[in-house]
Formats: structure tokens, sequence, C-alpha cells
RNA sequence: GCGCGAUUAGCUCAGUUGGUAGAGCAACUCAUUUACACUGAGAAGGUCGGGGGUUCAAGUCCCUCAUCGCGCACCA
């Protein structure tokens, strides 16, 4: 047999370092990330059916982790297939401010570095910082990002905090605020002290820990006993509250009761009778602490009882004397059981197992306060919307099917998280993020786009929920509130969203809200939710554990295209799945078998004279290609129900298995005693196959397959024509 | 307390509408320069978490229990 005219680098093992970076620039360079390129060059048609989908924009805090790698696989996977099926395709990046995170992080960074806070540095000097550190993030994940081999119109790049984004959201705002949905008002809000901000409901993580479950008089002559795990609120209570049905306490309930000294704090206690105590829990009587607990402000409002602060932002005990006065609460707490001890006034100490509520961004443990604030209120019927309150839009685009949640069991979760959904908390007391579009001038208030002409007014010094912008996330990027924008128009409401199922209420609830409320949309048809990556045991990845595996390390070591398969294969929508670098081992080696067998097929096809004009198979070839047709149509059916963890396997399967363990070592024998028939059979055969592995493989494998397929003499084997006169294997068509 | 998910080979997972269990990785035996050692051939490995039921037939449907994980609520 003659050397071999093919393409040296097949001669050595396929390295995806000399490949990849010179590939994504390739095409980058096409333009045909951008769908406007792809209908001016004529790879799609203008009229074609529109896949559009915005990634989660990551947030611009750190450097990319597993969970942004499946993210942008899994997305890429969506993107390229829906290219290649000539769908006018758009995939939009972009990162988010992240406030509180981003915000916490730079003042970490300045404590450590300069030992200053924020308030040494004033609003805008800090603000200047976090912009900088912000930027600097930004550039290192978008640069990890391609390094993944997404295929994201980096033209159309947006950030959660740019101009554009601020005007959508001071207009998505001050329409809120017209409709009378965004209101402000004096609430018991979760403060944490540690962010010393508000935070909303779904910002709370719950942690187990073990607390002293306190029963106690308050007096040595009060009738009733109580019990907590917080003795040191309890200087903050106005009233015990029974249920109304429990006859141990009847008789006492509408008398007041004068405390004069509970640990140098003079207490009055009203007794009343509510249903939302229960009889059997703890001694069935409840100390109600309007300031520092919502159940008990809800207690107090039914009742006309006042409202006595005891605690402040920074968690410390705002009244008493030297014994508790100024002290954090945690210090005030065993002061106060101390006392009752003391005092013969403690009935029952017990240790119980205790859920405490802490801030997801800064793990501060919660301090429920009274404050005045801004909420989006979910309850109000809105007039332009039948009468329907966010609550009820929410409901019914999931429960009519304007939107399809995968896997759909989240369906439920999701209804249910609606169902106990109070007012959401909007406003925070951070720096970092867009300011809330409110002045004020004496007791004026104004809300507008834009701060009033006059003199005087002071704009509202908090800002927004980060989620607040992130909710208006797929028609924000688009153009919006510009109803005639041409991105708009076309690719709103988006095809699919795909995210992780951590964020669906955080995201993708918010962005229905938004949507169904500003647009009149659903802002996407389909609700794709991953799993979150787990190390080989199946343990969270951390960095306290030291178990984190880096996706850039992993890409340098074994290649992206290795690291992408690893990501899809064995991981369904809505499970938790497990990454081990054996499991990514395995797909670099089947690059580099893929790498092997264009070797064999381009160097034993190449003497073959082709015979075109009367494209014949022999009988076994026409097996072999009803084998394949058959694969194709069930890996595209797959495909379209996003079942790619089986596509990628399959194809996987195919190729190893079939294609190169039998089918290329038949071949052997034909090439070598075959008859022309037989020969010429089996070369078309092999190069038209080979083809259609890389086109199904690509949207797995982007790298690999673009770089054999620059190597395919495609036109001139099968059809004659010049060789290289073909287009990228990322605008091909899918095979069919 | 309410709800959800998982439990299949040593490990990670498939298993469509019920028809006597599949793949990858690992381990085992053989092949030794082959398109590819980032390889090939072969063999081995499972009473499908336990129990009960429906059915001619159950990994698959129903009930129940167990273990692990998760969400929500409660958390006086």
């Amino acid at each position: 047999m003659n050397e071999p005219n093919i393409d040296s680098k097949l001669l050595k093992p396929y390295d995806p370092k000399e490949t990849e970076d010179r590939i994504y620039k390739i095409w980058e360079e096409s333009g045909f990330f951008n769908p406007d390129v792809c209908i001016e060059k004529g790879v799609t048609d203008k009229d074609a059916e529109v896949f559009s989908m915005v990634l989660p924009p990551p947030n611009v805090t750190g450097t990319l982790h597993l969970g942004h790698a499946a993210t942008l696989t899994i997305e890429d996977i969506m993107t390229r297939f829906a290219r290649m099926q000539g769908k006018r395709t758009l995939w939009l990046p972009g990162t988010d401010h992240a406030a509180i995170a981003t915000q916490s992080k730079v003042e970490k960074i300045l404590e450590k570095e300069e030992g200053k806070r924020k308030t040494d540095l004033g609003r805008e000097e800090f603000l200047k910082r976090v912009n900088k550190f912000a930027q600097e993030s930004h550039d290192t994940i978008i640069n990890q990002s391609k390094k993944m081999g997404a295929s994201l119109d980096w033209s159309r790049e947006a950030f959660t905090l740019d101009e554009k984004r601020n005007f959508a959201v001071r207009t998505a705002f001050k329409k809120m605020y017209n409709d009378g949905l965004i209101y402000r008002g004096h609430r018991i809000v979760n403060w944490d002290p540690k962010g010393q901000t508000v935070i909303s409901d779904d910002e709370i993580v719950y942690e187990e820990r073990k607390a002293k479950f306190y029963t106690f008089k308050y007096s040595k002559d009060f009738p009733i006993s109580i019990s907590t795990t917080r003795p040191e609120t309890k200087v903050g209570d106005v009233a015990v509250a029974v249920n109304p049905t429990d006859e141990r306490y009847k008789e006492y309930v509408g008398r007041t009761y004068i405390i004069e000294d509970f640990c140098g704090v003079k207490l009055e206690i009203k007794i009343v009778a509510d249903d939302a105590v229960e009889k059997d829990f703890g001694t069935g009587a409840l100390g109600v602490t309007p300031a520092h607990s919502q159940i008990d402000a809800e207690i107090a409002a039914r009742h006309g009882l006042p409202t006595k602060q005891v605690i402040n932002e920074f968690a410390k005990m705002t009244v008493g004397d030297e014994r508790i006065l100024n002290k954090k609460t945690t210090e005030a707490r065993l002061v106060i059981a101390e006392w009752l001890k003391n005092e013969g006034l403690l009935e029952k100490e017990e240790d119980v197992d205790q859920n405490i509520s802490t801030a997801e961004r800064t793990g501060g443990i919660i301090e429920p306060l009274p404050k005045l604030q801004w909420f989006i209120n979910v309850n109000k019927p809105i007039e332009d919307k039948n009468n329907k309150t966010l609550k009820e839009l929410m409901l019914d685009a999931v429960r009519n099917k304007g939107i399809n949640i995968i896997p759909d069991r989240f369906e439920k979760i999701y209804f249910n998280w609606i169902e106990n959904l109070r007012d959401w908390c909007i406003s925070r007391q951070i720096w970092y993020g867009h300011r809330i579009p409110v002045w004020y001038k004496g007791k004026e208030i104004y809300c507008g786009l834009e701060a009033p002409k006059e003199e005087g007014w002071i704009q509202d010094e908090d800002t927004l929920d980060t989620w607040f912008s992130s909710g208006l996330w797929t028609f924000s990027t688009l153009g919006w509130p510009d109803l005639n924008s041409p991105d708009f128009k076309t690719y709103h409401p988006t095809t699919i969203i795909e995210t992780g199922y951590d964020i669906i209420f955080f995201w993708i609830a918010r962005m229905i809200l938004m949507s169904t409320y500003l647009v009149g949309t659903v802002p996407f048809k389909t609700v794709y939710l991953h799993g979150i990556i787990r190390d080989a045991q199946g343990r969270k990845m951390s960095k306290s554990l030291g178990n984190s595996l880096d996706p850039l390390e992993l890409t340098k070591k074994y290649g992206a295209d290795a690291a992408r398969m690893s990501l899809v294969i064995g991981t369904g929508p809505g499970n938790d799945s497990k990454m081990s670098e054996d499991k990514i081992r395995a797909y670099k080696n089947y690059a580099n078998k893929l790498w092997n067998i264009t070797r064999f097929v381009l160097s034993s096809t190449e003497g073959i004279k082709f015979n075109n004009k009367f494209k014949e198979y022999s009988e076994k070839d026409t097996e072999l290609i009803k084998e394949r047709y058959e694969l194709i149509i069930e890996v595209t059916k797959e495909m379209e129900e996003y079942k790619f963890y089986l596509v990628g396997d399959k194809i996987y399967q195919y190729t190893w298995s079939r294609f190169a363990d039998v089918i290329l070592e038949e071949s052997k024998e034909i090439f070598q005693n075959g008859n022309d028939i037989d020969k010429n059979s089996r070369a078309q055969f092999l190069l038209e196959t080979l083809a259609d592995i890389l086109k199904i493989l690509h949207p797995f494998m982007p790298f690999v397959t673009e770089e054999i397929w620059s190597m395919m003499p495609v036109r001139n084997a099968l059809a004659g024509g010049p060789i290289n006169n073909k287009r990228l294997l990322m605008v091909e068509k899918w095979p069919n």
C-alpha cells in the first residue's frame, strides 16, 4: 500500500491543545455564532424557524466552575443542534452583577488588603472598586466560557447592570409602581446583620443546629408558663397568646399583668386568645414579641398590641441595664437564662434541634426586624390582566401549558412555592446594584425614569434585589422596552431556558412573573432543569472539602470535548450527576479513536476510483445504510426530546463497537480482495458514515469533529466536486 | 408535619407502551505493533433495596416498609 496522502496531523495522536483555540478562532471569525451573519451568508433561511435561548448569566464574582461548564455544554449542544437543523439560532450571553455576592466579596478583599471598610471610601469610590473587580472577573469568566467551545453570539453580550438593562429596570419599576404593585411598607423583614441589608424569603438558607428550649414564667405570680429558644427577645414581649379553646387558660384571657422587673426591664403583658397558637406545642402559650417575629407581628396586629423593638441592626440589645444593654443577642440570651434560673423562674431547659435562618450570601444569622422597605404585591388584582394577581399569572403560565417544565415533577414544586409566596421584598441596603428610581422631597414622593428637574429631591438610598433585573433577562437583553426592536420581535418569547434546578424560585419564577406582567407572554416555552455536579463519591463539590474539579484544568489535561462528553453522558434532567477524572479519560480516548478511524477511512479509500454516475451499493452496504438511517432517525428524535445523554452514548457506542470494531475490520478484507463494485460501495459508505458521525457528534464534541471535518474530502469523494469546497461543520445540515 | 427523588454488575448509570436484564469505567484471561496500546478478542460479574399484590408474564403497574438525598412548612 502506498504511503497515504493525508494530512500529516492524522499520523500522530489527536492533540486537543493544538487544536481547540485555533478552531474556536475560526468559528468566531466566521461570524456564524450570530444568526444575522448566518442569514447574510446564506447558511440559514431568513424565514427559518427560530431557536432562541439566553445563557443564565454567571455572577461576576469568581471563576468558572463545573456547574457553569455543564450549563455551557448542555446549552451549546442545544444550540449547535438547532443551528445544524437550519433554524435561525440565537444563544445570548451575559453576566450578572450579583449585587450582594459581589459587594461582600469586594468588601472582604478591601478589608483584607487595605484594612478598610466601604464607609471609609464612600459610596462613589467604593462602587469604582466594585466595578473594577466585576470587570476583571467578567473577562476571566468569558474567556473560560470560550474554552468550553460555547457558540454564543458575543456581539449581543449583555450585563444585568449596564445602561440598557438599567433603563429596562427603571421602566419595569415605574410601571409596577403606577399599577400599585410596588409599595413601600413597614413590616417585619429578614435582616442580615452581617451583610447589613434586608433579604427576601428565598435568600434564607435553613441550617439545623442544637439549641436550648427554655420554659419559664415572667415572674413568680404570673399565671402562665411560656417556652422559647430566644429568652433575650422576651424583653420585647407585649402579650401571651393562647388558643381560644384552651380550657387551661380561659380564665386569664383579657387580663393584663405588669411585670416590674424582668431582668431590668418592665413588661406589660396582656393575655389574648388567637387561633394561630397550638395547644399541644410547648406549654400551649406563646409569648408575643411583635418586633422580632413574623407570626407574633400578625397576632399583635389582630389584637391591636404595640410593637416594642429590643434588638437593633447589629443584633445587639437596645433595652435593659448594663447586664444586657448593647450586648449581642447570643450573650444576652445566656444572661437572661441565668437570671431566670437564679430567680427560680426557669422550669425546664431542654436540648432541641432547631432550624435557624441564615443569609444565603453572607452566612449571617437572620434577625427579624420591623423596617420600612419596598415590596412587590403578589396578591393585588391587576386591572388590565383581567384582575388576575401576579401569583395567578405565574400559576397560569405553567398550568395552561404555556410553559413546559422538564422534568415535569418540578411543576409541583413550582406550584407549591407560589402557593406559599408572600410579597417580595425588593429593596436592599447595599450600594452595588440598580438604585431604586424613587425620589423624596419632604413628604412628597416621586417615581420616574429620571430624577425630577426641580431642586431638592433626594433619591432613595437603596438598591434593588439582584433578581429584579435577572427577572427581566429574556427580554431586557433583546431590546425591551422598545417593542419595535427587531431582536425582541424575532426572538421573544425564547424557545427554552436551561438552568440548574436550584434556582427555579430565584430566577425561573421571577422571569415568569416579570414577563407575563410586563410583556404579556411567557418568557420561554420550555424550562430544562439540570442537576448539581457532584464528586465521584456523590458529595457536593466545595472549596472547603477540596474535592472540586476545575473545568479549565480538565480541559487542559483531556480536552474540552472530553470534558463536555463526561458532563453530558449519565446526566438526565433534574438529576444530580457525578464527575470523576476516570470518566473524562474515557472520552479523551474516544476523541483519539475517532481520529484514528479517520486516518483509516481516509487512507484506505484514497486509491479507490469512484463511480459517481452510478452510485451503487453492495447488498451488505445497503443493509448498513439502513442501519445507519435508523440510528439517525432515533438520535434525531432523542435530540428533539432533549435526551442528549442518550444520544451521546449511542453515537459513542455506534462509532466504537459497530463502525470501528466490526465495519472497519471487515472492510480490510473487502479492500484487499473485493471486486470494484464492492470496493467502491464500501469506500463511499465509509466516507458518508464518517461524515454523519461527525455531524451527529458535533454538538457534543465540536472541536475534534470540526478539525476532522476540515480534512474530509467530502465533496470530492461523494459528488465529484472539488476538495475543500465545503462549509464549516458547525453550519452543515444535520443528517437525515 | 406535607411533598419529591433515588435504591439495577465492584463504581457511574441506561432500560421507551409490562414480554426472562444492558453500556461505560474498574478488575480478570489472552493477543504484542495493528488505522488506533489513548488498542483488539474473550470470559466473568445482577434472586433489579425488603415484603406483599395485580397479571399468562413485573426492573417496569399498585400497596407497604427500609435506607439515603432533596424541597416546602414548622421552628413559641
